[in-house]
Parts: C-alpha cells; sequence; structure tokens
DNA sequence: GCCGTTTTCGGCCCGACTGTTTTCAGTCG
C-alpha cells in the first residue's frame, strides 16, 4: 500500500472502527476511531502536523491514534490495521451498507451462518434461510432484502442541489397541513452541507400521529421505512430517503436543533452543557437539581443558545469547527448572505459553452440587481467547449465596450476563463493576456497528476502577472470525479503572496474551493471571489449554493471580493 | 481509544422505532 492523504486515511480510521463493531471491540475505543476519522477527514494541514509531530496535539486524537495516522500517511499501513483487514472478509464489511443491518447482525450471519458477500445474503433471504436464525424473522429477512435493492439501485449520496429541490415540495406540503405547527428543514441539507445523504423534517403538532399517517401517504413516497406515531421515514422518487420527526409545539427548538446536528456539535454541546449542570436531548434543556430535572422554556432556537451562554450559531457552522468556544466569547463571525453581492465574474456566453448570448447574460445580472458582471469565455486550448481564438476575442471586446457606452446601469468586465496547461503556463500570449480586465484560471484536465507535481502547476499559474481569480482549484465534480491533488496550504500562501483571489465555485457540482480549506485561508487572510461559473442565466441564481458554502467556511462580507463597490473592484483588478 | 477547573482512573450524549421477544437488543440519527 502507499502513502495516504487526509481522506484516505479517514477512510482507513473508519473501516478500522467498523470492522471493531463486527468483532465487538470496547465501544468507546470504537467511538475513539470513529471521532478520529471525522477529524481526520477535516484536516487541511496534515502534512505538517506529520512532520512537526504534532497530531497529538489535535483534540481526538492521542499518542496511539497519532502514531498510526502518521503510519498510514508515511506508508499507507501498520500492523494492527494489517491484522485487523484480514480477520473480516471485505464482503462481510460490504453488510454495513444495508439499511437496518448494523454489526451485531452481521457477525451472527458472518459467524453462524457462514455468509461472506451481500449477494450470498441475498440468497438466504430469499431461500427463507435466515428467518430461522435466532434473533432473526421473516420481517428481518424481508427488511434486509429492500435494504440490498435500495444500495444496489441507488448511489446513498446526492448533490445538496438535487435534495434541495426534492425537499422543497415535502416542506411546502408539511407547511399546509392543518395539524402543523411549525416545520423545518434538519440534519446535513439545513447545515448546507455539498452533499447530502438524505433529508431530515422536524415538524411541531399537538396530533403527531396524523401528522405520521398524512407524511408516509403523500404524493412522490415509493416506500415506507419506518412509521411510527412521531417518526418516520419514506422513500421518494428518484431515491431520497426523507426522515420526518413530529414533536409538541413546546419541544420544537430544541428538537429542530438536534435533528440539525451535525452529531459531533450536539455531542460537544452536550457535554459542555453536561459539565455546568444540564442537560441536553431533543425535548428539552433541563437543569439538573436535587428535585430531579427542571426544564427551562425555550421559544426558539436562538434563545436556547442564550440560555445556554452562547450567541445563536447559524446551522452551516454547526460542525464542531470551534463554533461553540467562539460563540461563548461572542466571537462568530457575520456570515455572509446573498445580498451582500454586488456583481461576479466567472460565467459564459454562447461565444465558447453558454446558452445564452452576452447580451442575454448581462440583461439576466441587471434584472437580478447585480451592478457589474465579468465575462469570461473559455480559452481557446479548450476546443471541447468552443474556446475562443483571439479574433474571436477582438470581436467580443467590442461588443462588450459597445455595451459599455450605450449604458451605465451594470458595468461588464472583459475577462477569460484560461485554462491552466499541464505545465502550469496559461492558455494565451502574455500580448493578449495583459488585455483582459481579469483572468481566471482554470484547470480542466491532466487530473492524474501527483500532490506535489499539481501544485507546483497550480502555483506557476497563480503566479503569471495576469492571473487575479484562481477558478475551481481542484476542478472536481461531486461524487463523480476526484479533482486535483493539491497541498492547500501552499496554493493559499501562493496565491496571498500574489495577491490572487481563490473562487469558490458556486455550480452545486463543483463546490470547489472545499469550505473546509477556509480556516487556513482566514489565518492567511486570503481574499476570495464567488462564482457562479454559469452557463446560462438561470445559473447565475447558482450562486446561492456558492454563499451556502462559504458560509460553512466562516466567511464575511469583507474577505469577499465580489461584495466590494465597483471601483473598488476595479482597481483590485488593476492592481492598484 | 481519548481526556481532565474536584480526575492520570474511570468516565465517555440521548431517545424512538422495529422485530422478536415476554422484557429487550439492535439500529439509527
Amino acid at each position: 500500500m502507499a502513502k495516504m492523504n487526509a481522506q484516505e486515511i479517514a477512510g482507513a480510521l473508519e473501516e478500522m472502527a467498523e470492522i471493531m463493531e463486527i468483532t465487538g471491540e470496547n465501544p468507546f475505543k470504537i467511538r475513539a476511531y470513529h471521532n478520529a476519522a471525522h477529524v481526520v477527514d477535516g484536516l487541511t494541514n496534515l502534512d505538517h502536523l506529520v512532520a512537526d509531530e504534532e497530531l497529538v496535539k489535535v483534540p481526538g486524537i492521542g499518542k496511539a491514534l497519532a502514531e498510526h495516522i502518521a503510519a498510514l500517511y508515511k506508508k499507507g499501513h501498520f500492523p494492527e490495521y494489517v491484522q485487523l483487514r484480514k480477520s473480516v472478509p471485505a464482503g462481510v464489511l460490504d453488510m454495513l451498507r444495508i439499511p437496518g443491518v448494523g454489526p451485531k447482525k452481521v457477525k451472527v450471519i458472518w459467524k453462524d451462518m457462514e455468509i461472506t458477500s451481500i449477494s450470498l445474503l441475498k440468497l438466504a433471504c430469499e431461500r427463507g434461510g435466515l428467518a430461522k436464525i435466532k434473533g432473526f424473522g421473516e420481517k428481518t429477512a424481508q427488511k434486509i432484502l429492500q435494504g440490498i435493492q435500495f444500495i444496489q439501485q441507488h448511489q446513498d449520496q446526492h448533490l445538496y442541489s438535487d435534495a434541495l429541490a426534492v425537499a422543497a415540495p415535502i416542506l411546502a406540503f408539511l407547511k399546509k397541513h392543518p395539524k402543523v405547527k411549525r416545520v423545518e428543514l434538519g440534519g446535513s441539507l439545513r447545515r448546507c452541507k455539498e452533499v447530502v445523504k438524505d433529508i431530515d423534517l422536524v415538524a411541531s403538532s399537538s396530533d403527531a400521529k396524523k401528522v405520521m399517517a398524512d407524511f408516509v401517504k403523500m404524493p412522490g413516497v415509493e416506500s415506507v421505512i419506518n412509521h411510527g406515531d412521531t417518526k418516520s421515514s419514506v422513500i421518494i422518487k428518484p431515491g431520497i430517503q426523507v426522515d420526518c420527526r413530529v414533536v409538541s409545539d413546546k419541544e420544537f427548538p430544541y428538537a429542530l436543533h438536534h435533528f440539525t446536528g451535525s452529531k459531533e456539535h450536539n455531542v460537544a454541546l452536550r457535554t459542555r452543557a453536561k459539565a455546568a449542570g444540564y442537560k441536553i436531548s431533543e425535548y428539552g434543556l433541563f437543569k439538573e437539581g436535587k428535585g430531579g430535572e427542571t426544564l427551562i422554556p425555550c421559544k426558539d432556537e436562538t434563545e436556547f443558545f442564550k440560555k445556554l451562554g452562547l450567541e445563536y450559531i447559524p446551522p452551516e457552522m454547526r460542525e464542531n469547527m470551534g463554533e461553540i468556544e467562539a460563540a461563548e466569547k461572542d466571537k462568530l463571525p457575520k456570515l455572509i448572505e446573498l445580498k451582500d453581492l454586488t456583481g461576479f465574474f466567472h460565467c459564459h456566453t454562447t461565444a465558447s459553452d453558454g446558452k445564452a448570448t452576452l447580451d442575454e447574460m448581462v440583461a439576466g445580472a441587471k434584472a437580478r440587481g447585480y451592478g457589474y458582471i465579468g465575462i469570461s469565455d473559455h480559452s481557446q486550448s479548450a476546443v471541447y467547449a468552443g474556446g475562443l481564438k483571439p479574433a474571436e476575442l477582438k470581436k467580443q471586446w467590442a461588443e462588450i465596450d459597445a455595451i459599455n457606452k450605450k449604458q451605465k446601469a451594470i458595468y461588464v468586465f472583459k475577462g477569460t476563463e484560461s485554462d491552466i496547461h499541464v505545465d502550469g503556463a496559461l492558455d494565451y500570449p502574455d500580448a493578449i493576456l495583459k488585455n483582459f480586465d481579469f483572468v481566471v484560471a482554470s484547470i480542466h484536465g491532466n487530473f492524474n497528476q501527483d500532490m506535489k507535481t499539481a501544485t507546483a502547476r497550480v502555483c506557476k499559474a497563480i503566479s503569471h502577472p495576469a492571473c487575479r481569480i484562481l477558478g475551481h482549484p481542484t476542478g472536481r465534480l461531486l461524487l463523480a470525479r476526484e479533482g486535483l491533488p493539491l497541498d492547500f496550504e501552499q496554493v493559499i500562501d501562493c496565491a496571498v503572496k500574489h495577491d490572487v483571489a481563490i473562487e469558490i465555485n458556486a455550480n452545486p457540482h463543483r463546490l470547489d474551493m472545499d469550505w473546509r480549506h477556509s480556516f487556513y485561508a482566514h489565518k492567511k487572510r486570503l481574499k476570495i471571489v464567488i462564482s457562479p461559473d454559469a452557463h446560462s442565466v438561470a445559473g447565475i441564481d447558482d450562486l446561492q449554493y456558492g454563499i451556502n458554502v462559504a458560509r460553512k467556511g466562516w466567511w464575511t462580507k469583507a474577505d469577499v471580493i465580489n461584495t466590494w463597490p465597483l471601483e473598488k473592484v476595479k482597481a483590485w483588478l488593476k492592481r492598484k
């Protein structure tokens, strides 16, 4: 095995935790591994932590895990990991992905029935063998069959934008339900994660049973997984699980907070509350006293946080990335909002691969109240996307000059989205590059580079004097393509040095730069832009998705160039 | 496994739903 990056190490630790669950290790040790996997997944400076032997300083990582992580980083394996993987067949581990099947059931299926793959398990369910085993029954066998069908038919992850589109009509259905008082999205969708596993809803009602009965029968329900008096789960076309929880209206703020998560945020908040003599559950915030516990009434989440001595923490920030500590000290940043944007840069027209003309894009931006728009069609090497040859550029520049002359309501910047060649060079000669108002440099190919080569390539592009924005830095496509492996600390350092902004690409398939890199970026005072990468007028509205992840990365208005007034933007583009 | 403002030992968040039981374990979030 070769050396691993942070995400691969997180996967290995998660795998170890799962194996230990099946073999029946100490549950707290298993939790430590799960927790470490989550922590490592969020680390953006693993190289330095390993090199400086500072892993033990990371909360949740102690001496043992620090050694394991360093070993995985350096050579991709260590004895306990190899041993554990040998102890459980891969097919057995796969069974954990089946909804309703956990480690205890897997152990019985494997040890007592000697079944070692999902396909063999399916056979055993169909032939009735599984239902005869102690602790299992006919209903369990049917449920497992359904679960296997589900994971074989659907990906178990969905783009945020896709999940939101499914959630919106369900939310509307519950909002107009006569027995529903309050209802909100919860879970990772409310926290604006870039990909989500399911849709969570929290509602309040005096007749939960009736709400649940109508919920499992609403339009679009493909199958019902659970149907209880206060909690139900269904599968909605095209294969997204929707969980709904109903509580009394008095309990709503606590339940909403609980089901918004993240799990890590909740655990941290509860642990903190417990130390101060409180208890938190989805039913309330309680003060523990000698006469038992007393409920502390809260009318909404703001009051709930206030009673805990905290500022209101926006859902996007609830990832246990330091938000509780910041809220304690009244140091939470004022997060950016869509209305803060004064204009935007990265978008395309029919001159390259856009669906709308230059005039239509400008009109679309104007109609949405923006004061400027930066046109950046693809550059000449991007043959796949109709990249512009120098002669075509001259034509577009003349058109833009005409628009700017004719009206003053919106200013149009002349730009390009220049491919970054495999060696880091930009795509036009310097004599042409210097005539643009701005250059967005982006990766569109040659993704199979190692981190060192890729980082050097991107840094070279950033260092070009014409480059003002690094577009979608890794080129990833969520749930579809990994993207370039980059050392983001180096890339951010380089961008700061050359006063280049890094883009948060708002296209829901990209959302690149990833919000997890923001924390290092803040330390270095990096500037960013939030760009729609619009290929149509409607694509401009993707900006909201970019705002969502920018909020997850704690970005404020001041850090984002396209919140600035036009004159200040013009000056920055001219390096004044 | 990790962690520490009564701690280096003894804790580690909390509750609903399901199915197979006959009082509860397993799973999920």
